[in-house]
DNA sequence: TAATATTGTTAGATTAATCTAACAAATAAA
DNA sequence: TTTATTTGTTAGATTAATCTAACAATATTA
């Protein structure tokens, strides 16, 4: 059984590969997200490989074995559920799940998890609209595009949030964004690259940085 | 914030100085009650002393703080709450609970164990009977009684039970026993205290030792 | 390519929770 | 009231996860 710490190892490890743009992991990139030194990184990635849970040699490219990313979807499946519980059934906000969830997500307990599927009716998305991964380990991919990518005169809907912050999703409440809402760009700023958007007849604008972080279709 | 481990120093000692028929904590029985050496206790005792959680002298008497107490009785709130949640709600059986909530207490968010108790209609009690703390940490004492107290030829209703092992449960279920079930006690053995019972209708006989596991009214 | 900057690694220290083994105090038994 | 037993304590070691500081390899840039 793994510890709680080397579940947010495997966890971060998978965000960083497969998941945002980020190209490849590093001792660096793994110890900012971790918020720990690289140092600790390197420390944990020798017992993981002893694990058999990463791939990785001295100076070279980590990696999750097959085993190791398993496990990190079975977490990343285990936080989606409970964010959707969180939301769905005791009322929680969008952008309160997160942080509850990131304790959840630790639970041991193969039967909880089906139950608490189950109990949910098997949601296929979570409240910022990732993909709730099967128990198999199947993740449904999606969204690669963001209102970033549309242009002016442009039409979308947003499906997701790629940053799960309490911070951005508030910003996102606060402009009149929700999930599944109609996009129009009006306008796109070509000096400082603002997005200028209109949401349910409302005008707003955006920054570059807030729109790469919406995920449309 | 407590540590997983501080947290269930903190209800062990709960346990062993309010709930059963233990008379006082010391140093041995808490070791044992927590699977730990004795010596480790004392060390831990140290540092909830340091944190004003627990009051103790050398060689003297244990006991919580009023802070440490209201802790505890916290955890054992979110405990029962979280057994109650499985029970109701996800259809976990009476003898599963348990374990799962053991891992669920630990969880800190005063906001999701508010919903919690609201999702789920403030209980009053757990599904073992127990009743569950209320948010000011006030308990309703209830069940002093067990079977054993009931003479041969008298009747009670079980109300919970004081062993909350799997072991225990998966026995009283096979005896025919439930919650709210009303007995009879049809004899008792002088010789070896062994108590014939009579529930809906089926005639069962059980130790000493399992009657007084079993509290009624 | 040589100099500089970034990224990754190692060694050694620290803290929390645990252990074992030795010892001390309190309690029970003879 | 001695002796024996149980219970509690201390000292020192261990493991996991972290740190800092020094160093090594790789990548960037001039």
């Amino acid at each position: 059984m793994l510890s709680y710490t080397e579940e947010n190892y495997l966890k971060a490890l998978l965000k960083l590969t497969m998941d945002s743009g980020y190209k490849e992991a590093g001792t660096n990139g793994l110890a900012s997200l971790l918020a720990v030194k690289p140092a600790t990184v390197n420390n944990m990635l020798k017992k993981l490989k002893e694990k058999s849970l990463v791939d990785y040699e001295k100076y070279g490219k980590i990696a999750l074995t097959a085993k190791g990313k398993k496990m990190a979807i079975d977490i990343i499946r285990k936080h989606r559920l409970w964010e959707t519980f969180l939301y769905q059934k005791l009322g929680f906000s969008w952008d309160e799940v997160h942080e509850v969830a990131e304790q959840l997500e630790h639970i041991q307990s193969d039967k909880l998890v089906d139950k608490l599927d189950k109990f949910l009716g098997f949601p296929e998305f979570d409240p910022h609209g990732d993909p709730i991964p099967n128990k198999k380990g199947e993740i449904k991919v999606r969204h690669k595009k963001t209102l970033m990518d549309v242009p002016a005169g442009g039409s979308c809907k947003m499906v997701a949030v790629k940053d799960n912050s309490s911070t951005f999703l508030q910003y996102v409440v606060k402009v009149g964004l929700g999930l599944n809402d109609q996009i129009k760009v009006v306008a796109v700023q070509p000096y400082d690259a603002l997005v200028e958007i209109e949401v349910n007849g409302i005008r707003s604008s955006v920054s570059s940085k807030f729109a790469e972080n919406i995920f449309v279709v």
